[in-house]
DNA sequence: CACGCGGCTTGGAACGTTCAACACGGACCG
DNA sequence: CGGTCCGTGTTGAACGTTCCAAGCCGCGTG
């Protein structure tokens, strides 16, 4: 051991008096660097959080050093002081098969690309949706994370209502959807996707086809987002002067229900077009159309939401509105980053539209 | 700044005469606890480390004031201290859309789950396939995490050479595809699942059905993977005494592909069955029997691979081989706990068998 | 010429934890 | 009976960074 006064000396003098440092044992530390450049420690910190107060030519021999000796910031040390630790908790709810789970990678993967560029990474944590609240109170506890997305904010969330209280950082992947017991509505930044506005677009694709009777297959009526969609419908409908009389139908996504809602609609009412809440209750419905005979897009149309894999590769394909989760994701980001420098976030709600994207189904 | 001597102190005196106490702020620290307790700090380190070294009593003390207070150890310090983040990082490739990314959703989430149980957390982060080495180097030289899980073994994965002689410590989703142009073998901890034997299963599944002649439509040859599952149906047939010539088809892994593959093979040898490396292929292959006024699982039985949300979903259902990611995901959380223990891995390859889900389409 | 000031740099202290070394009483052992 | 060891608990010192107050220098000003 014993290794000498500093890394970078010339070594001239060589005259390393006693057992004074260790072994280089791990990377380099601001100490080594700052020996090496010929400056203190904490002008080397300066020259990496504050370049500006550097004179020109230390930054220059600063930068060289740090560059020789391919030197990082030690994120433990430098988050054990600032009280920051540069990463954004993603809760991950048990993963429901079936349903449009692969949809959360493309939102997922712009997430992480553009927390990255503003020098973030994600945490994936376990999220009980039960027991929700113990999850994000250890990971603040232990002060693990700066901030939070939340992307479950439909069912109820009482997460957002607990982290609003407690006081921590989040932004929202959903609108507030109207909560108001008590107290003033959240302010939390959100951006949502305007499913009502894509629905409409589906069914205003669909009547310029000429189609008049077009029925709605929907989630249950205490789903907000099937709702959303479901208005969506309705005054596209109403706007071009049709009737939705029993042309609604509501229930639990599954295919099962899409094709069973089919038959019915069509024993009842011989619609020519389907609008459905989902992928999977469209293709419940191509399903039932099938079964009787007819083809989606000859004979009836058939539109979807989320384009996920299924809508893009069954044949024929199907007519599916499409999120911008890419947009989605940036603008999450972007408010994360404004939301943790303490600047206010002049708008803190984003709603974006979606854009339907036509097959052969319609 | 002069912090006083300590938060839990009963107020006798209520001298505190200015300036004194900057508010207990913040979180309770392990010098609040010992306060309340009465103990040192090192007590109370102990009890959550190493409890077996206090005294009953002493114990239940302790863990009464970490109750009372909810207190729960400052990772930053703790990693600081020990160099060790418990922290997993997991590179985050770009989405290649359309691809069976889905499949992730189901891995990753276990993985969450399992490293959780163990204490540990999930890291993303995003890696160029470029320049790999860029991210995993940012990682290990800022200390960010104790280790990687790589999933991309697939096509040539350098990152593995590179981890493995950087001294960094990591697990992988895909076995090492033998990879001797220099030096020994990588000896690295792996999990994978058996895609020769699948492929055989579902083989084996339509000869026991009567089928004879049987195609494969693979990827190009340059794939270990898909070659790895070509073997299994090449096995399987040779197995039974049934001829593979002019059977076998490769090419790249789109539905377009599928799609004239199969036309050609059954313009040029009748196949009743189709075994193919993919559902994305599968559905490929669908679609042309469609067009021939074919069904598929009457006419023409087909296999896909990977059960997708669309084999699950498409009419008729398409039988695929399933892999164990949870399991894959679980014994890869086991081998990782095993490394960080610094304890030797018994057995650092594991091959898991897939099974088979059969549908309409066989 | 003393003084103040701004630009640049510096050493000391702190963030909260764990490691190393050691103190203390009692039991065990030669 | 003296030494050693074990069980239990304590204190000081680090880990690598950033904040704070202050130092140094040259220069303009009263």
């Amino acid at each position: 051991m014993a290794r000498g006064d500093a890394r970078g000396t010339t070594g001239a003098g060589r005259g390393r008096r006693r057992t004074e440092r260790p072994v280089p044992e791990g990377p380099p530390t601001l100490a080594t660097v700052a020996a090496r450049a010929g400056v203190s420690r904490q002008t080397v910190s300066n020259a990496i959080n504050n370049p500006a107060l550097l004179a020109e030519d230390t930054l220059a021999k600063v930068e060289r050093a740090i560059a020789d000796l391919g030197y990082s910031p030690n994120l433990a040390a430098r988050t054990l002081r600032t009280r920051t630790t540069r990463l954004i908790g993603l809760p991950f709810e048990p993963a429901q098969e079936g349903t449009a789970n692969a949809l959360m990678d493309r939102f997922v993967h712009t997430l992480v690309e553009a927390t990255r560029e503003m020098g973030y990474h994600v945490l994936l944590f376990a999220s009980d949706p039960e027991e929700a609240e113990v999850g994000y109170e250890r990971m603040l506890r232990s002060t693990a994370v700066d901030a939070f997305v939340v992307t479950d904010t439909y069912r109820g969330h009482p997460q957002v209502d607990y982290l609003q209280q407690r006081g921590a950082l989040f932004v929202a992947f959903g609108r507030p959807w109207s909560h108001d017991d008590d107290g003033e509505p959240p302010t939390h930044p959100w951006v949502d996707v305007d499913g009502a506005a894509g629905v409409a677009q589906a069914t205003h694709h669909l009547i310029d086809r000429g189609h008049e009777v077009i029925a709605w297959l929907g989630w249950t009526a205490d789903q907000p987002i099937g709702e959303d969609r479901r208005a969506g419908w309705m005054s596209a409908m109403r706007g071009r002067g049709l009737s939705t009389t029993r042309l609604s139908v509501r229930g639990d996504g599954t295919m099962e229900y899409g094709r069973r809602a089919t038959h019915a609609l069509i024993d009842a009412r011989r619609p020519t077009g389907l609008v459905c809440v989902s992928d999977t209750v469209a293709m419940g419905a191509m399903r039932a159309l099938h079964e009787r005979g007819l083809v989606a897009g000859r004979d009836i149309a058939v539109t979807g939401f989320d384009d996920s894999q299924v809508a893009q590769t069954v044949s024929p394909g199907l007519t599916s509105v499409r999120q911008p989760l890419e947009e989605v994701a940036r603008a999450l980001a972007h408010r994360l980053e404004l939301l943790l420098g303490h600047r206010p976030v002049e708008e803190p709600g984003l709603l974006l539209q979606p854009t339907l994207v036509v097959r052969e189904s319609s």
